[in-house]
DNA sequence: AAGCTGACTCGCT
DNA sequence: GAGCGAGCCAGCT
């Protein structure tokens, strides 16, 4: 193996967005590849999947308020004690989704 | 260069 | 509300 330890242009970009993504909110793959305009939610993914370790990752999930299939509970069990509103086992996506230069209020 | 994989999303049933 | 299939794009072998 020995993988790449850099991560790629595009993968700098998302660490440095799920980075700026303050405790108790949220934001969904397609978000980030929103900002990224770039690519798609899939690459935000594996961009996370190799290079996450860094940057709060669990606070990225999917755009339905489910979170990724690997870590699901831990995932839940993270953003829970970071307070963000829960509906059952998904997150309340409509009240923890979070965007970027405090745009709308909240 | 070509093909396969993957922390996703959307529309339809 | 839940399940299935097709589409999507960058990275790795």
């Amino acid at each position: 193996m020995a993988y790449d330890a850099l991560p790629t242009p595009f993968a700098e970009e998302v660490l440095d967005i799920v980075s700026e993504i303050p405790a108790g909110r949220v934001m969904s793959y397609s978000d980030v590849a929103s900002v990224v305009s770039r690519g798609g939610p899939r690459q935000v993914g594996q961009s996370l999947a190799r290079f996450g370790s860094g940057v709060p990752w669990w606070r990225v999930l999917r755009a339905d308020g489910s979170c990724a299939d690997i870590h699901r509970d831990r995932q839940v069990e993270l953003l829970r004690a970071e307070g963000v509103p829960f509906r059952g086992e998904r997150v309340d996506m409509v009240h923890a989704r979070w965007h970027r230069a405090g745009s709308v209020s909240a």
